[in-house]
DNA sequence: AAAACCTATCGTATATTTGCGATATAATTA
DNA sequence: TAATTATATCGCAAATATACGATAGGTTTT
């Protein structure tokens, strides 16, 4: 196999699918919408919600992280993590122009 | 590792998970594009676009087809490939839907 | 019928992801 | 200060994904 050919694709395809890749396991969407629907922010109570060892989550929470979609804070012992609502719409937006860009054309097939 | 847990997730999560997947290489985002934009089916032009071999494309584009994105029938020696628009809004909706729900409670944190 | 062509699949190598326990480090509590 | 708690990271094993060449099985073309 050599090596990934990932960046001889174009800018948009890439980012497209770096996020989709972020959000390609379901312990991620899970972590996603735990971190969004409680109030203040959450931590170690992720570990406790998932099915997973907290080594696991904490490698997952970093993904999340290194995407952009969730920002983290120390809180002296404890992590917080939330949602960074800016990339989150950043992301919305680009898969909403990318569905449409491709219905553009529903006609003669197969 | 002994074997994966997505399965310990909740439907909705495997789901957009599973979806997220299939996405998540910017050849199967380029692929999508390609087989969109095309007013006719695409077929071995797949590959001349992408700088994948042969045996790799056919591979991605079956993963598409069992996520069932894209339908595939045989046109003579050639195949022919379109989008599954059915399945393409479904996705295009769990997605909003997640964006909108996971939206719900932008307040206070970090 | 033979040659050329198209595409799916198999086998294989390598890379990446997933998952966990152990551990290191820092903070809190006793 | 010692024990406990919280979390990140390291090291490892197993599973999956990515990529390709070779090849098998069809279909055209010659």
């Amino acid at each position: 196999m050599a090596f990934s050919k990932k960046a001889e694709f174009k800018d948009d395809e890439i980012a497209i699918a770096a996020f989709a890749k972020a959000i390609s396991h379901p312990a991620r969407v899970a972590i996603l919408k735990v971190v969004a629907e409680s109030q203040s922010c959450i931590c170690g109570q992720i570990v406790e919600v998932l099915p997973l060892a907290q080594s696991t989550v904490s490698q997952h929470l970093k993904e999340l992280k290194e995407i952009g979609l969730i920002d983290g804070t120390v809180d002296g012992a404890k992590s917080c993590y939330c949602i960074n609502w800016t990339a989150f719409e950043k992301v919305n937006k680009m898969l909403n122009q990318f569905f449409e860009k491709t219905s553009c054309c529903k006609d003669g097939c197969c």
